[in-house]
DNA sequence: CTCAATCCCTACTGATTCAGTATGGTTTCT
DNA sequence: AGAAACCATACTGAATCAGTAGGGATTGAG
């Protein structure tokens, strides 16, 4: 249960797609530039979103990418799992639960359970339609339009 | 957010002490022996707990350690943030949150956050007292007394 | 057709963190 | 005196992370 820049970047990046459903595809360098993310860094997180099934891209000029699904069926959840693998315990678990020799008799490790859980349910429960929608009343309420208005 | 190591081994010993109430001080070895811990290992995290006042120790000959508090008021958020430091969200914090420029105007980080809360709220919600109980419960019911009754 | 834009994919690297070890010191019981 | 135990810091090998590099494949525009 570890969070890094890919979850925070792509998620950014996923958040910047729902805010333009419906209209064409968005290039990476777009998104790269309006969200500050390393452009080769994003490029990497795009490859692990689209074999996840949760981007399609057009490739090409005038290419980009849109999300495959509507934003309402896209959880955090998937977005994590896509880039940083099963949302699992890094404690009491695995080989360290083997070589422990307890088996299923530790006790801690319902604790580590339960927290994983807890974050999965958070996770599972929002998605990118409600994140876009807190992102666009930010952008109205601030007067620095970087989201949904073209900058220059 | 992150778990290493030190929360498990520093957990499984707190688990150990708790099930000692009231008996003399514990010796980091005899932890380190039953829980299949590092003995240097393991002095460094008691080292921390008792620096946040989670446990007493007895120095010289026949020392140890002990619960500083009833085993009911300690929680594992406690050993956690003894341990690890405050528990704290690793993305869209600190410097990168300066640095992107949103300020508090960013829809991922209310997301983090939440997954924050929700995991500081089972780890402190669970006491000392209660995996003690589970801890003893599974020890009974299997035929490895490892934690209860001294070895050999 | 040619070219630029864009996606696609793998490999590499410097920095950081982790897990564990090493070493030596201090205190206290026997 | 000596052993047992806690105290504290420094060091190291391995793994992971964040980001870069380089090239290849596909498509629209002129
Ligand atoms: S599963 Fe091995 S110590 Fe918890
Ligand atoms: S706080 Fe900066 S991107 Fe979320």
């Amino acid at each position: 249960m570890r969070l890094t820049a890919k979850s925070e970047y792509g998620l950014l990046a996923m958040i910047d797609l729902a805010c333009r459903e419906g209209a064409g595809p968005v290039s990476a360098r777009a998104i790269s530039e309006r969200q500050a993310i390393p452009a080769k860094f994003l490029e990497q997180l795009f490859v692990a979103l689209r074999q996840a099934g949760l981007v399609s891209a057009v490739r090409g000029a005038r290419g980009g990418f849109a999300l495959d699904r509507p934003a309402e069926t896209i959880t955090v959840l998937d977005v994590v799992e896509a880039l940083e693998g099963p949302l699992r315990t890094t404690v009491c678990d695995g080989e360290r639960a083997a070589a422990c020799g307890k088996g299923k008799a530790c006790a801690a490790a319902g604790v580590w359970e339960r927290a994983t859980s807890a974050v999965r349910t958070v996770f599972g429960a929002t998605t990118l339609a409600e994140l876009a929608d807190t992102q666009q009343e930010f952008e109205v309420s601030a007067d620095v339009p970087t989201e949904a208005a073209g900058g220059s």
